[in-house]
DNA sequence: GAACTATACGGAGGCTCCCTCCGTTTGTCA
DNA sequence: TGACAAACGGAGGGAGCCTCCGTATAGTTC
């Protein structure tokens, strides 16, 4: 890349007016079609929901996976936002009180999640960084408990975020026996050996 | 049905010994195939590996679902019979050791599984009928080491299926972290209350 | 072994969905 | 207003699921 391709680069037009309009219409029909649809969601259905023609869904997002990848980003975002809303006196309250958004926004997106593992790895630059969006909210929770001593110290977030994400997506029909399961989970976190 | 029709139907001649054939050599080919290429898996890719037509793929399995079926239960059963090797003198290593097969059949199985819960609810016939099979083979582990009090006593053995399924399942990249957390989680069942 | 028949076969073709290409439209700037 | 590049949308190609039907073959009877 020469000099003046480089320069040309940096001081591209912003988006046009319609095209910033079409990518949010596309976005916001992508998640209701896909929250009643899961992986069955065609993407004709989409850019209909939108109101736009295929080639403009795809002129925004080259392939289904990334616009499901975007999607995804777009609510792990949210998700961590609202971790700030926490503060409870009590650490395990507090983590416990994070782990239930946790679980009720995994329910909802399971069908989400599981296409885009049929496209990328578990270190894809995408779940990496949805990932660090998790720990930056979750993590001061779960070390707050474990310098209270009320959570083991053996594990890190990354494992208890692997637990709790397991468990809340599998395919058990019966919230309340997902709700039963993690409190057994959960009590492993303060399980000790000598208990 | 009339009567003469349920007659017919009981006294129908065998399959032919072609299609008893050709029946395995797709059930094989598919097992094969789909461990390797996971959803992207195609029914056609299936039929060139075993050898046939893809009318005859279809005639003995009529949808994609119902080959991807066929192939889950005849992977379960093959986990539940082996379940009874197990004959150790300390209850909660039975269960454990009953624990590491599921987990490492789970771990392989990933896709297709990810793939049924796309087409089914969890309360169809062949996932009940493969849990019948998982519970038949451990569900007296859980209870022994119930009885002998290595075992909280208020959870059943669909809690404890499911939260190693769940964990087992999860897309993390890294066998000993997954070890770890099942770890946790199984520590879960030894916490009591006052503990 | 031949004839018969029902079972089983395989592949062409239709449909849906993902995706590309390109003629047309439109937003933006001078 | 005119120019121009971005953005549009839909026709069409390819892949994969699935169906239909002409042909082949397994199995039975004589």
């Amino acid at each position: 890349m020469s000099a003046t391709e480089a320069t040309t680069e940096l001081l591209t037009r912003p988006k046009r007016a319609d095209a910033r309009r079409n990518y949010e219409k596309v976005l916001a029909a992508a998640r209701e079609a896909f929250a009643e649809g899961g992986e069955a969601t065609s993407l004709e259905e989409i850019a209909r929901r939108a109101g736009v023609g295929i080639g403009t869904l795809y002129r925004h997002f080259p392939s289904r996976q990334a616009l499901l990848e975007a999607l995804y980003v777009n609510e792990v975002d949210e998700l961590s936002r609202s971790a700030h809303e926490l503060d409870e006196a009590d650490p395990w309250e507090a983590l416990n009180g994070w782990f239930e958004r946790l679980i009720a926004y995994l329910a909802t997106k399971r069908a989400l999640a599981a296409e885009l593992t049929n496209y990328l790895d578990p270190d894809a630059p995408v779940f990496q960084s949805c990932r660090a969006s998790l720990f930056a909210a979750g993590e001061p929770l779960l070390r707050r408990a474990q310098e209270a001593g009320m959570v083991r110290g053996d594990v890190d977030f990354s494992d208890v975020l692997h637990m709790v994400a397991g468990i809340s997506k599998n395919t058990a029909s019966d919230p309340k026996q997902i709700e039963r399961i993690l409190r057994v989970a959960l009590d492993g976190l303060r399980y000790s050996a000598g208990s």
